[in-house]
DNA sequence: TTAAATAGGACTAATTTGGTCCAAATTGCC
DNA sequence: GGCAATTTGGACCAAATTAGTCCTATTTAA
């Protein structure tokens, strides 16, 4: 539990995919659904949402299909689980301006605003180049976080 | 989105309450719930669990009631949420021996261990202390982590 | 013995999520 | 110009999860 949708998962495994794939050429939907097993109509719905939230590029129209949208360098984990789930965060609380009647809560909103920060850059650092099997054995993933300041 | 549940966030509710308050006395369900305003049911049902995963001590009987197991220093907000919702994992591929079928989703796995491990670190570094009102204007939350390993 | 608590578990309602499908618009190609 | 291959947009339903309530048993102090 505490998990991200199976969407999101999806959507990350479709990404990874199309990074993986040749950057010259676009790619169908029923192309990923084949190379993924994700089914089509779910692969579409996926695809849909990705290229809305401009994470993809798409080309309508025979010979048309989706392609990255910037180098799979400049997006990260964190983009695409936003594209489906919405801004990260763990809590209402930290979103909203925490309308919460429970008196105690409120002490409790600002530990929160912390955490979801570094939730938050831990899913940042992470590009989707890191997530392909491309750098496989390259020692990836050199997260270094700090939250040492005050406030 | 890629929230924890409601009911999770009521129990770190409950139990920096109970932290704010006298520690010399144990407090019944009752006393919480109108502390609190969540519903009495509710707030039983979170007391029963927390105490029966041994966050709580509970006393039965006339006079009974619940207090903190250990100090609030050596309770981390990751306990409360595995309370409630199991091991922190954002995807199952981070628990289980991933049995995946769609063969991108192994080489994206790596990378989500080390996601979860960062963030399950960032959740584990939080006490229950430092939700609480007590220390509120002490520059709180010295948060410091290190992903710098290869692997 | 009684009243005040917790313990355990069953149950239902509400909400969210996952997955499918259809009709419309766009584009390349013959 | 028309056909076939695609993406778009949105509606829809089924399944799963979550939230919340309630009932009964057990324990304990006075």
């Amino acid at each position: 539990m505490m998990r991200i949708n199976k969407l999101t998962d999806y959507g990350i495994v479709v990404m990874t995919r199309i990074a993986d794939m040749d950057q010259n050429r676009v790619h169908t939907a029923r192309e990923i659904s084949e190379d993924t097993r994700i089914p089509l109509p779910t692969v579409t719905r996926l695809l849909k949402t990705l290229s809305g939230n401009g994470l993809l590029d798409s080309q309508r129209g025979s010979q048309g299909g989706y392609s990255l949208s910037r180098s799979s360098d400049d997006i990260s984990v964190a983009d695409i689980i936003e594209t489906f789930e919405g801004p990260i965060a763990l809590t209402e609380c930290s979103t909203n301006a925490c309308e919460c009647s429970y008196e105690t809560k409120c002490s409790v909103e600002e530990p929160w605003q912390k955490i979801n920060d570094t939730v938050k850059n831990a899913l940042e650092g992470i590009s989707l180049n890191e997530m392909t099997g491309k750098n496989q054995n390259e020692g990836l993933l050199n997260l270094s976080m700090n939250y040492s300041g005050g406030m």
